[in-house]
RNA sequence: GGAUGAUUAGCUCAGUUGGUUAGAGCGUUCGAUUCACAUUCGAAAGGUCACUGGUUCGAGUCCAGUAUCAUCCACCA
């Protein structure tokens, strides 16, 4: 049968018809994969993307890694699940439909009101949603589409409400005034680590109150100082000692205050005057020293950023304002004693920029620090950290465990709610004073805009942070809670949690992977993930981050379209190592793509020159005929011996560049090159069908064509498809080092004499051929005395590839020879004064691994014989 | 201020538990090419593994310190 293979492998005209037939056999599924009863889960849930936008390049990094993980455990038999999903990213969603519909309505969402604006916001992600759906099926994703989830649907809710209140029962959520960080534009709380900094410019106030208060302090915010009721210096300075713990009232610009000296050792003495106003409603740190020294709380600025009413003149004006009014009556007043430019960070917020207030303010808060019966009497927190102290989860690369048990021992209680619109509700409800926490709301509920009055109860406005639903998202995405009763687990929850990795990027270690954690550990009362595998972020080609304001980001879409979806995953694996950034760019996806198009050559040639080729599994020691035959076979059952290791220990860049490596240089290049004149088709047979089942979670698509073109007729046989088939097992006894160290030799004698011989314009391939046709005369110690006239294990087989290359030296330059000559015998000397003296080293010999030494007494002789060889040779040139 | 990482060829980066003469790709130079592939092949040049000490028979790899860069965390009253 003649096939007609195109010259180009061409991406686009498989890729959507391949993923397709995966997608419609139901693979990706697990519970429909033929396994025995007893096969180990393996399951990754895929981080959920945010569905503010379509994806970037380092979601797709994300999707290859994923998707290599299980698609090589699925071929290595077991029962691979990767469930798929979106997150929808309450805060960030809202912003970017908030712009929208200001950019294109010219209205806010108060202008829609809530029920409308909402109705937009799902009219927006319904539209991203399909978008980055469709994206991740073109990155060849072999994710389980039925069981797919998002953060905010029917399913999720529920089980997000189930949480809430078993946490609220628990006593473990809780309302209370904290001080929290406050974005006066956006309206709403932001997270410790959805701050951002800013240096700027600020002017330092150095004041006193009034005239009979005895010590001045310094601030960049006198506005906030119509709230202090404390000042703090450090119990070591001798300005203030006296004073400590007496009481003052003072008259601050018309605002009368109670200001006790109060003894703080985080005080610095050199900073300003080593005095510091304590505010505790506008600090976090004052807080603490309120609570500390039992302070009254004063709050000075409202929700909107504005002063209080009660502050005199100050009231109503914005804090701005009211700063500049301060500094200017304070001036007047004769108070002011220094007004100095420093240098200091401003919190903003990480959404519009705005800078943060810290207020303080009624919130829901998750308790990390109590202890809970159901944790043993741990908390949170401890019960989190003991987790990864004691490795039951470990992280990838490990230097990470630090940054998580650091970063946890330090938390603080966790602030869940959130004053926007789009995100889970909080399942409470109050009228009065009274207060309902649960699943479904009580009877009698009012209306949803309306304030908490007598007679009606009304939810509560506010909704969830969004990690809140997503650090469920191991067991929320597995049937949590219909699938654990009593403790007991059933169903999707029983068979694949916990899951076994969880591959994301290091940023949110803190943001997500922590939170994870204890939301497992509290609701399914087990770790969600044994592993986290960190990858680094995706950066240009300058190593900067992409960006769309920097206009150098790569769409992962165009690449695709350009060079195929498995020269993009290439070039994501291979190069990037766990935990460190990666550098990107066009010039690498395209050399992806030739590879790509080698492996394509290898077949084409391959199925032309057999038309009868056929794909085993396995060969038998008889069909294995030359030394280029061992050879290959050789180098493939350590290839696949030494993938699967790297594989399973996640060493993704490695394996694919010894894949590459294999397939192109020494497949490629030497053994089909040889082949041309001997053939043997069992052998190529074998080593094709090995290389596209180890290349598979690599290269989904072209592997998954070639085989499909030499193995099945119609795409409709699911089980023979390359994605079920078997991972491939190391036949040790086929693996040769003889035939390894022999073929080397006869690689270089060939690269020489046809690098020398080239300038006489005689053909490669000729030369090939005089070495291989005599490596295959069965006259075996003819032909390899050639070959092993380079492995120079006799002197007299020295003396002739010698004498060979005397040969070719003499019909070209004579002094060029004998000056290479002379640097290798330099070479040779070095090394065996080298070994020689490693050798008589008494020291090294007993404690080196004995595979070592041998190594070198080995060496020691070859590069013996090398020299003397060499010698012998330039004698015969003088 | 605290922590973590990086520093290896002109460039981008590998280098597994310390063990042959430290690797790859790109680039450069020389050469080949009716052959499955110009998306090709053969070869060469190019390295004090940031610096200084230490441990060891042996250090790119382990330890300590220094420098530069990057990132994260805290704080800047």
């Amino acid at each position: 049968m003649k096939r007609e293979i195109p010259k180009t492998y061409e991406p686009q005209r498989y890729e959507d018809k391949i993923y397709k037939t995966w997608e419609k056999s139901g693979m990706f599924n697990p519970d429909n994969l033929k396994l025995p009863k007893n096969a180990k889960p393996y399951t990754i849930v895929l981080p959920p993307p945010n569905i503010t936008d379509k994806l970037h390049l380092g979601h797709s990094s994300m999707l290859a890694i994923e998707d290599l993980l299980i698609r090589f455990h699925r071929m290595k038999g077991y029962r691979a699940l990767w469930i798929p999903g979106t997150d929808h990213a309450a805060i960030a969603t809202q912003n970017v439909v908030e712009k929208r519909l200001l950019k294109e309505t010219g209205k806010t969402r108060h202008d829609l009101g809530r029920e409308k604006f909402l109705k937009e916001v799902w009219k927006f992600l319904r539209v991203t949603q399909k978008t980055i759906l469709k994206q991740t099926r073109k990155m060849g994703a072999s994710l389980d589409w039925s069981r797919e989830a998002f953060t905010l649907d029917d399913e999720r809710i529920k089980a997000v409400r189930k949480m809430f209140v078993e946490m609220y029962e628990e006593g473990v959520i809780s309302r209370g005034e904290r001080i929290v960080n406050w974005c006066p534009r956006c309206k709403s709380t932001l997270a410790d680590d959805e701050l951002e900094y800013a240096t700027q410019k600020a002017k330092l106030y150095t004041f006193k109150y009034d005239k009979n208060f005895p010590i001045a302090i310094a601030t960049t915010r006198p506005e906030t100082k119509l709230g202090d009721t404390a000042v703090a210096v450090n119990p070591k300075d001798v300005r203030y000692k006296n004073f400590i713990g007496q009481t003052f009232d003072v008259d601050f610009l018309g605002v009368a205050l109670k200001i006790k000296v109060i003894a703080d050792r985080q005080i610095e003495m050199d900073f300003g005057t080593g005095a510091l106003g304590v505010t505790p409603a506008h600090s976090m740190v004052d807080w603490k020293m309120a609570e500390e020294n039992d302070l009254e709380i004063v709050k000075v600025i409202n929700e909107d950023g504005n002063i209080r009413e009660g502050f005199g003149k100050f009231s109503g004006l914005t804090s701005l304002e009211a700063r500049e009014l301060v500094a200017k009556e304070l001036e007047k007043s004769g108070m002011l004693e220094k007004e100095e430019e420093i240098e200091n960070n401003l919190s903003t917020c990480y959404r519009c920029g705005a800078s943060v207030e810290p207020l303080p303010s009624k919130q829901w808060f998750v308790l990390v620090d109590k202890k809970l019966k159901r944790l043993g009497n741990k908390s949170l927190k401890e019960k989190a950290l003991e987790v990864a102290k004691k490795k039951e989860i470990e992280f990838m690369p490990e230097r990470f465990t630090k940054r998580y048990t650091d970063w946890m021992t330090n938390l603080h209680d966790w602030c869940i709610s959130r004053q926007i619109w789009f995100g889970h509700e909080i399942p409470v409800w109050y009228k009065g004073e009274e207060i309902y926490v649960g699943e479904k709301a009580p009877k009698g509920k009012g209306p949803a805009s309306a304030k908490a009055s007598a007679g009606k109860w009304v939810q509560d406005p506010d909704t969830l942070d969004t990690w809140f639903s997503s650090g469920m998202w191991t067991f929320s995405t597995l049937g949590w809670p219909q699938n654990l009763k009593n403790g007991k687990k059933s169903n999707d929850l029983k068979k694949f949690h916990p899951t076994q990795v969880l591959e994301t990027g290091y940023e949110i270690i803190t943001l997500w992977v922590s939170r994870m954690i204890m939301m497992s550990l509290f609701a399914v009362g087990e770790i969600p993930f044994e592993k986290v595998y960190l990858h680094g972020m995706v950066l240009d080609k300058l190593g900067k981050k992409m960006s769309k304001s920097k206009g150098n980001g790569i769409d992962p879409m165009d690449m695709i379209e350009k060079f195929g979806t498995d020269a993009v995953r290439l070039a994501l694996l291979v190069g990037s190592t766990p935990g460190n950034d990666m550098r990107i760019s066009e010039d690498k996806i395209e050399s992806f793509r030739n590879f790509v198009t080698k492996l394509w050559n290898v077949y084409r040639f391959s199925a032309t020159s057999y038309p009868e080729l056929k794909l085993a599994e396995k060969i038998s020691q008889k069909k294995i005929k030359t030394l280029a035959d061992r050879w290959i076979v050789s180098r493939l059952n350590e290839l696949i011996a030494e993938v699967t290791d790297d594989l399973e220990k996640y060493r993704f860049s490695l394996a694919g560049e010894k894949l590459q490596s294999f397939v192109w240089n020494d497949l490629a290049d030497w053994y089909l090159e040889i082949s041309k004149l001997e053939k043997n088709e069992y052998v190529i047979g074998y080593v094709i069908n090995c290389v596209l089942r180890l290349l598979h979670p690599f290269a989904p698509f072209v592997t998954e064509k070639i085989w499909g073109d030499l193995n099945y007729e119609s795409a409709s046989s699911a089980d023979k498809m390359l994605m079920v088939e078997k991972w491939p097992v190391s036949d040790k006894k086929l693996i040769d080092k003889k035939a390894e160290k022999e073929f080397k030799k006869l690689q270089e004698t060939i690269g020489k004499i046809r690098n020398i011989r080239s300038s006489y314009r005689i053909d490669p391939v000729r030369i090939i051929k005089t070495y291989a046709t005599k490596l295959n005369n069965k006259e075996i110690i003819e032909k390899l005395a050639r070959v092993e006239i380079l492995s120079g294990k006799s002197k007299a087989k020295t003396i002739k590839i010698a004498n060979l290359h005397l040969d070719i030296a003499e019909l070209i330059d004579i002094e060029k020879e004998k000056e290479r000559l002379q640097k290798e015998i330099e070479n040779f000397e070095n090394l065996v004064s080298k070994t020689e003296s490693l050798l008589n080293n008494e020291k090294f010999v007993s404690s080196a691994p004995k595979n070592v030494v041998d190594l070198n007494r080995n060496n020691l002789v070859e590069y013996k014989t090398k020299l003397e060889g060499q010698r012998e040779l330039l004698e015969n040139l003088n």
